[in-house]
DNA sequence: GCGGGCTGTTAGAGCGCTCTAACACTACGC
DNA sequence: GCGTAGTGTTAGAGCGCTCTAACAGCCCGC
């Protein structure tokens, strides 16, 4: 910086204004700041950067899984929004371990970022809260009922509704959930089917078969629904793994999709997306979710202390494997 | 930290020594110190320690595309290389743009990491060389040029050898090859198929259609083939999204796989895995080819000065896609 | 001619650490 | 007893920036 400095014949001050483009600089004196340091090669030093100005305008994104596009879709959106406002983000990794992102939610308060989103995070809420009342944390795609976080999710349970309601339309009446357990999400998907059938008139006709959110899971669900006896004509799982397992089985059992079942998923995950696959599923609006989280990070920044609980409305993709309910 | 070194009563420096882990701290001070941190809440701030220490002890690492699920089997090696050693990663999404791919890179040098490692980086090969030049980098999955940085990549056209040879065992004489265009690594595998086909003594009968990596490319590829009358007894895609494009389209033409076709794809993707697709395909040591990068960086910063590439062996994954040859 | 306001620039302290070199203390050999 | 070596601890400079407060220079109005 004294290099530069020296060859603009200006003083360091005044280098520092130009390297963060204060408008209080003369056309000329920023010129020869900027040929000079282009020439140099001269590259502020982050690390002095933010400990001398108190602030990093950095963001730190812990995503859950690496492995899981549901994250990367967020990522995006969480970029662009930063990217708008002047932030920077880094990205860690949770790998799907508390540990892992315990770590990381550590690196990140010891790099002193001004604020962090955690996607789909597993850690408990209590250790979340905590990180709350320090820093600026928003949680995505984990709802919580925290005094400092805040959270943006989808409205699970109206995405079953729209799946009930889509397949109900259809004609179908037999129309039989598989669960996703404990997972994320899972409790209010399956809260959702139960009102849906109820509010459809199907109440007498709910089945819930247990899962996991895995393919396996859906291999599984059909094969107890075929042990069952009774078959239904329609099949909403609880995501779009399990759909795969059970139209994966169903294409094995020799029935026809959707000419005998029509089955329905939720998270509208590239794997839906393939032609091969085109399965009828609920998408959330990934990228604004991330985007929100953002703004609701900044808005902390700017000192808002009300807890925001964000709830954004999914929307239904039918594609090829639902149909006209059979008699 | 200054009131951590007076709640334990030592100084700053001994304060820092403990916070490093260094050996040279008697049991009681560093028992002393670990407790007044804790109670006080107090973590090292990064900056300031990366600043005065002039290293940052972590790692840049540049994924191209997040929604790939590639770079995230890359990402898992090179963490646990990199805990193992010492070092953090910080993670940023190249978003398939060379631009932000730029960018990211600015920002790993403003920060000044240790090094960095690109994984299937867009950037020209001038601008990563120049980036060679001042820090540690290694580029995965990108074979360069370069006389500065190291790269780590899966042996290409062996992968093809394997795939090819795997079919001519099972008594496949026609074998096509649908293309990657100018996709990485798409000409690698072209040349491997080309080889291995000439090495079967099956020269005569290579057919190679154009494609580039999606989807629609693998049923685009199979429609000419259809087109063209005689049609192959099994065909080699350049890559996984292909080969699930042309498995849609064989079933849609009434073809069998692999009773009429037998399938062979490129990558091993998790889309690959599904048992509803079941794909035979070729896979690379992902994690394997992390952990290498990382070991490369820390040779470079152990001042190595003569570039490697490292050439990792595929293998093949046999699965429910490719059968024995029919007349 | 002088005070007031504006614009552009600068000196210098300070951000929170690390690191070098020095220092106090104990143990040991002769 | 003294020199030597080793162990544990510390003072203080310095890392490369930002930021405050002050200042120089200029134009303006009266």
């Amino acid at each position: 910086m004294d290099d530069v400095a020296a060859a603009a014949g200006v003083s360091r001050a005044l280098v520092s204004l130009v390297m963060r483009g204060s408008p209080r600089v003369s056309d000329r004196s920023r010129a020869a700041v900027r040929q000079a340091a282009a020439r140099l090669g001269y590259r502020p030093n982050l690390a002095a950067r933010n400990l001398a100005s108190g602030r990093t305008s950095t963001f730190g994104v812990l995503l859950n899984d690496l492995h899981n596009p549901w994250f990367a879709e967020i990522a995006d959106g969480i970029h662009d929004a930063a990217d708008g406002a002047g932030y920077q983000i880094i990205i860690a990794n949770g790998r799907r371990s508390a540990a892992t992102e315990d770590r990381a939610v550590e690196s990140f308060l010891a790099y002193r970022v001004d604020g962090m989103i955690l996607a789909g995070c597993r850690l408990p809420a209590g250790r979340i809260d905590g990180l709350g009342a320090k820093t600026a944390v928003v949680s995505v795609g984990r709802p919580l009922r925290s005094s400092h976080v805040d959270t943006v999710n989808t409205d699970e349970r109206l995405g079953s509704e729209l799946a009930v309601r889509h397949l109900a339309d259809l004609g179908h009446r037999d129309i039989a959930h598989i669960d996703g357990g404990r997972g994320a999400g899972a409790a209010p998907r399956k809260a959702g089917y139960l009102a849906a059938m109820n509010a459809a008139g199907l109440g007498a006709r709910c089945r819930v078969v247990a899962g996991d959110f895995t393919e396996e899971a859906g291999v599984h669900g059909v094969e107890v629904l075929l042990a069952a006896g009774r078959f239904p004509t329609a099949i909403y799982t609880a995501n779009d793994l399990s759909a795969i397992g059970a139209l994966d089985r169903l294409e094995d059992e020799g029935l026809s999709v959707p000419g005998d079942v029509s089955l329905v998923g939720f998270d509208n995950t590239a794997l839906a997306a393939l032609h091969h696959i085109g399965l009828t599923t609920i998408d959330q609006p990934r990228a604004t979710m991330g985007a929100l989280a953002v703004h609701l990070l900044l808005e902390r920044l700017e000192r808002r202390t009300i807890v925001r609980r964000e709830v954004v409305p999914p929307s239904i993709v039918v594609r090829s494997t639902s149909g006209p309910a059979h008699a």
